[in-house]
DNA sequence: GACATTGCCGTAAACGTTTCTGGAAATTTC
DNA sequence: GAAATTTCCAGAAACGTTTACGGCAATGTC
């Protein structure tokens, strides 16, 4: 006899009993529940997950769907771990876990999702690296499974995002090169189809015309997120006829790719070229010289994500008043010394 | 009707028949199976995990526990994206999908990884970020679940690990920069309980006394393992009565800030201080001066971590001969500037 | 042609829970 | 003190699978 039947056994009461007293229903007296909960303590018993799925037809936790492939998010750096850092603190509230699917590298997002969802594995998901088509989220809302997205996407639709400032963060960069006096300003976008690139590149585009400046297409660089991509990118923008005076770029890394190239060349960034990075992270902060970029909150943002998506689940719905799904992460730019100012 | 039981009803035969007919079971005939293989298709029937787990007993999925806390695995770079990208290859064999658990900051190990398997989640655990003496081992042998853990333990007991080759690393960096005409050599190790700073300095110590160098307590210097902690190292090292003429770091990362602190003394890594650091990645690569560090695949050490816990457990070991279950995984040294060669 | 074997399939039990239904006992109500 | 209500619990069904068992037909064996 094992599970919740030995327990009873023990006690001498039924199992339904058992499992009201576990799950704090009313229709129980109090000491049979004191002694349930101090039977279930003192043999260790845990309920079994499986059963339990089986007859309420949830498991209780939420998935993070994330893609190894390296330049689809980005080199992966510690990004990830303060976000799910965040999103644990809001789940722990519901006693929901988390757990990270990790997409093999060169396998399809979209086919990895399907085993992973056939498996019935979590009752919501997050996923990342969001595409400008994204083919996971008419699946996911086909299949009606409470999911939210970190990223936007192009894909129309009424579900939930949260995204970084990536217009804001290429507009108040323009501003501050602009401001410093300078107008040949180039930026970096991500070489594959992920949507912040296009969103990044709109930003810089609608600052640019703010200000008065001509959108020339030669000064937009599509390279790799890597540190690999900074260097090609530091090459593309030394070849170039008229060189920019400063740069934008859509990935903080890119930063140390670039400083090399550079450094070969004799320059340096701050002095011959102002850049501007994404993202603060340990790694722009110890950089020579140190990067100008954005900081923002991880673990806010974590917690952002875990809010609203248990505000789409009707089970958790009430604690979440619906309110913004869709909202726009702030970040605020923290000055270095690589943008000369 | 759902599941498997529409299913049956579809092609008018029992739901037994059905189950055996997916499963590849041998007594069902040839058309039938196809017919059935054909209306699962149709139907986009995918067989309910519950179910299937609380009948056999297990889950078809591997769990991969790491601890978000940034100072206990590093900072949490890009290693465990690739790790993980070699434990699905193997995994991937055997219809067995991996499952990241995340152990949220300041959370003990040992009590996430217990609530974890008692959700019953998963079949198979690998646990990283292994301490001196870890808790989690022992609970686990006891529970009877099958694990392997990455990076060696204090903890007695005959359960399968795989490490990195710590002790070759820092004797070959001993070496290295012996042979290069050092004799004072400062080591950094991991300010926290994380076996492998043990592993590391005693590999140090050994190398030291075959080259008949006495080893100096106060050449070993205590600092967290990130970027600031590296930056601490620099101000060490640098305030020491008898300055050292190296270092050798337990991880690369640490050379930032150590860099920085060199550069703000207006020294350099390579030409006033010879500097060795762990492992390859991409931030090290794209520093100035590069890092001499150590090189591994991660994908093999994935599949190999993959490869032992399927040894370990009854229904896959047949195709893992069981062999060697605790291995050292090897690291080539590969030769950058930071180290005045 | 009687018998044993084989191939295929239906039936039903089991996995560990939760929850619906009913009902006995205790309490309250007039 | 009978009726109505409440409190608490036992019993059983259900969730979707897999699999042990048995059986019927078809095939093989002497």
């Amino acid at each position: 006899m094992k599970g919740i039947r030995r327990l009873a056994q023990e006690l001498d009461i039924s199992i339904g009993t058992v499992s009201r007293a576990l799950n704090g229903r009313a229709d129980v007296s109090p000491e049979t529940r004191q002694r349930v909960l101090e039977a279930a303590a003192a043999m260790g018993y845990v309920p079994n997950q499986a059963g339990r799925s089986l007859r309420q037809g949830n498991t209780n936790a939420i998935g993070f769907m994330i893609e190894l492939g390296a330049d689809a998010n980005g080199g992966n750096d510690n990004f990830f771990m303060g976000v799910f850092d965040g999103v644990q603190s809001v789940l722990a509230r519901h006693h929901l876990d988390l757990v990270v699917l990790p997409c093999p590298t060169g396998e399809d997002p979209a086919v990895y999702l399907q085993r992973m969802m056939a498996r019935r594995l979590v009752d919501g998901l997050i996923i990342s690296a969001t595409h400008r088509k994204d083919a996971r989220i008419d699946m996911l809302t086909k299949m009606r499974i409470p999911f939210i997205t970190l990223g936007r996407s192009n894909t129309p639709g009424d579900y939930p995002w949260i995204d970084l400032d990536f217009d804001g963060a290429a507009r108040r960069a323009v501003d501050r090169l602009v401001s410093a006096g300078h107008s040949r300003i180039a930026i970096a976008v991500p070489s594959n189809d992920i949507n912040l690139g296009f969103i990044f590149l709109d930003g810089y585009k609608a600052a640019l015309a703010r200000h008065g400046l001509a959108f020339d297409p030669a000064l937009v660089v599509r390279v790799p997120s890597s540190e690999l991509g900074g260097y090609q990118l530091g090459h593309e923008l030394l070849a170039m006829k008229e060189r920019p005076s400063a740069v934008i770029l859509n990935y903080e890394l890119l930063a140390l790719g670039l400083y090399r190239q550079l450094g070969e060349a004799g320059l340096q960034a701050g002095r011959d070229l102002a850049v501007i990075g994404f993202r603060e992270n340990p790694v722009s902060r110890y950089m020579s010289p140190r990067l100008t970029c954005f900081r923002l909150s991880l673990t806010g943002l974590g917690a952002a994500i875990g809010e609203a998506l248990l505000a789409t689940m009707p089970a958790y719905a009430e604690a979440y008043p619906l309110g913004r799904t869709q909202r726009i992460w702030p970040m605020e730019l923290v000055p270095g010394e690589s943008d000369g100012a």
